[in-house]
DNA sequence: TATGAATGAGTGTTCATTCAT
DNA sequence: AATGAATGAACACTCATTCAT
């Protein structure tokens, strides 16, 4: 009644203004529409603190649609998460990694995973929400997990290549390493606003962004090299 | 006035038997019951998903309480974020790793961080909470700052120790190691929900763990210590 | 002072058997029935004392349809307000006092706003309630001030009319006529509970009530006319 | 989440900081202190509106001594509003007005109830609320009865002499006069918020405040003076 | 006499979801 | 396919009042 949003609207309903009695009848729109404006809100406040009505209204459609499509409120989040999964994961194999020279893929794995959380914030909120509910959701869909195989395989293959060129070090555990690139760009982005207060600094500012994002390849190149093994090395059991 | 008698509960009733009632009628023992059932029930379910109702009924207080000595929820909920951050800080002041070896010390933290995120796991998930609340609540707190900036403090008299044994190398940016020790573990843990179905392993068996710390003691050390740049090193700038 | 009615169903209805819901489906009708239960709630209690919940069950309407109508007991109560005095002062124009001599004009005024009181004692508990929270609901419709503006020009132009008809008096303010003739209708039935105490008689009383309305006539009537000044006269400086 | 609580203190409890701790000991004092305090609550807010809590912090007193001593809420409004009664009735005891020639008498009695009520706006308002609760409360006092029936007679024996003394007519019910008298001033006062709206006007101005008082007196003065009943008087049944 | 701690029954308000068309 | 109306079960928060000392 009160307090909705004056400038939603936004997007692709350049159809009839005053909302109008002739809705779309197209269901392909309809649903893309509501799971646009379900990521949105599901990002900003979580599967809790998202309501229903300004989904509904985001996405210019009645409410009632949002359970004829979809079911429930939490399958609309899981569906919402399982979309942003696919996304990345079909984003990854863009990447072509297998036809980069083994450091190069990975810097260029380094650098994609982090612009990518910059640019779809919505996907690490997402992620955060969802293991705030142990991954409840996210259990159900099998694509994802066909998806992650592929994206463990090309890591690991991407290890295997720098150890035959001799420029990567033996051993590694290709879950770890992702873990690892994952969490140096995901925790820093994450954790920005306690973090903002915790360091006192700005985690936004662009010369920030630059320099964590050399300071995390740096940090996976060593990680990854091999090397001559210096006096004292932790690897050293002596 | 009347009426009462139809619903007498007043005394010794026999019911809520189970409900355990301390009546302690000691302030601080009534505000640290709260604080422990509250800190439970945030990190269980969020600040939106916790229960005043529930948080009352594990603390065996009655709800007014609540009210009483914290204003309200989100009040509450500041308290609780705020105690737990001191407790971390006071906990690595402890560490005293200013009489450690520069290596050992740099190994203990990190050892710390990640025996400190398992053992603690109300820790992680509140300030997950938190940053998805934009830290709205940590903001108001200074004692959080003063505290933060010894614990900085700390780390970089570390590195420049290390540097001064040649052991480090130099130029390395202290907080920026702290994010990714911090990093590192927060993230294996936090996500491990989601992490278990994408990587189709137990994040929290104890061989997976051991190995996890492993991987990332290791990952720290070789960012910071001082070698021989190998050849074709990102940092060499030929 | 709180929890005494636990069972209270409104008015005095023999308990309307069950509810009966009409399910009107029909969003006036909603709208209406909620207004209607509200006046006579807020009339009846003020707006501190009114409970939503009672005026839902009275209204036969879901608690939430308040909410989704008017947005809060607020809003509900500044409705019901705004319309109650938008009904008296479109009564008050249909009294055609401007085809009416002025004497009969002024003393159909007089009789007019002494039946309406009585015949809608919500309207004058209403607006002691108002008072009490100093008209900050009042405030916000400019469509009651418009038709107070109608209503005061109406009572000057009688005052006009009857200074050139040379029966009233010259220089009289309308709205302090409009104000005394309100005030003394107004007075007696607001305050006849206490009056009744003070006074020792009864004030609704068919008697009582008659032999007020000739009193009032008078003093207004007595007020307006032109007369001889009689020796002593306060008008009368010497 | 919402509706924030308006009456917070801030902080934990560390309050009564300035509250200071010799407390007074001496009962008398006690028991006025929380009548001040609880006389401006209850004008401020009425009964429902007023919180015990406030009123024990504004008396500086433990809220449980205002059951001490009043048993309850109630109660003590009960106490209040027979202080406020009888205050004013002492007053007008005060005035005298046998002792004035009835004109004189008549508007002295007029100026003091418009003075009192602008002098003591709290009366009004305790009083506005008492008839909101049907006069529930006063009607236990039998001191106020007492006082009551005093005040009339005094007011009877100033129009008997008036009556006598040729310059009042006969048949003036001193009740109803009284009512009148009573109901020019309090309703202007009481009812000036909604009539700023309504009339467009500052009822508190300076000059407004001496124009009613004017117009009421005369009002008041015509209504009871004797006078050469002029031509089409509605006393004149021809 | 005086007090801080504690409480039960409510208050306004919210929300995901279903009904009737 | 689409919609406006309707709902029940919470939820955060409040308050007059009593308990224990």
């Amino acid at each position: 009644m009160h307090r909705k949003n004056l400038n939603y609207r936004g997007g692709m309903n350049d159809r009839n203004m005053e909302k109008a009695k002739p809705r779309t009848r197209d269901s392909r729109v309809t649903k893309s529409l509501i799971l646009a404006a379900a990521k949105s809100e599901f990002a900003r406040l979580g599967l809790g603190g998202a309501r229903v009505d300004v989904i509904a209204n985001k996405a210019c459609v009645n409410k009632r649609m949002i359970y004829h499509y979809f079911g429930s409120k939490e399958k609309l989040f899981q569906t919402v998460l399982e979309e942003a999964y696919l996304d990345i994961r079909s984003a990854e194999q863009e990447l072509a990694l297998d036809h980069l020279p083994p450091r190069d893929a990975l810097e260029t794995l380094v650098r994609f995973t982090w612009d990518y959380y910059l640019e779809n914030p919505e996907f690490i909120r997402l992620v955060n929400s969802e293991n705030l509910h142990r991954a409840r959701h996210l259990e159900q869909s099998d694509r994802i997990r066909a998806a992650s195989r592929r994206f463990v395989d090309m890591v690991r293959n991407l290890l295997d290549r720098g150890v035959a060129d001799g420029v990567f070090r033996d051993g590694i555990d290709p879950v770890q390493l992702n873990i690892t690139i994952a969490a140096i760009g995901y925790y820093y982005l994450t954790n920005r606003y306690t973090g903002a207060i915790l360091f006192e600094r700005d985690f936004m500012d662009k010369d920030a962004l630059d320099q964590r994002l050399r300071f995390n390849i740096d940090t996976v190149m060593r990680l990854v090299e091999r090397r001559p093994v210096p006096a004292g090395n932790p690897d050293d059991p002596a």
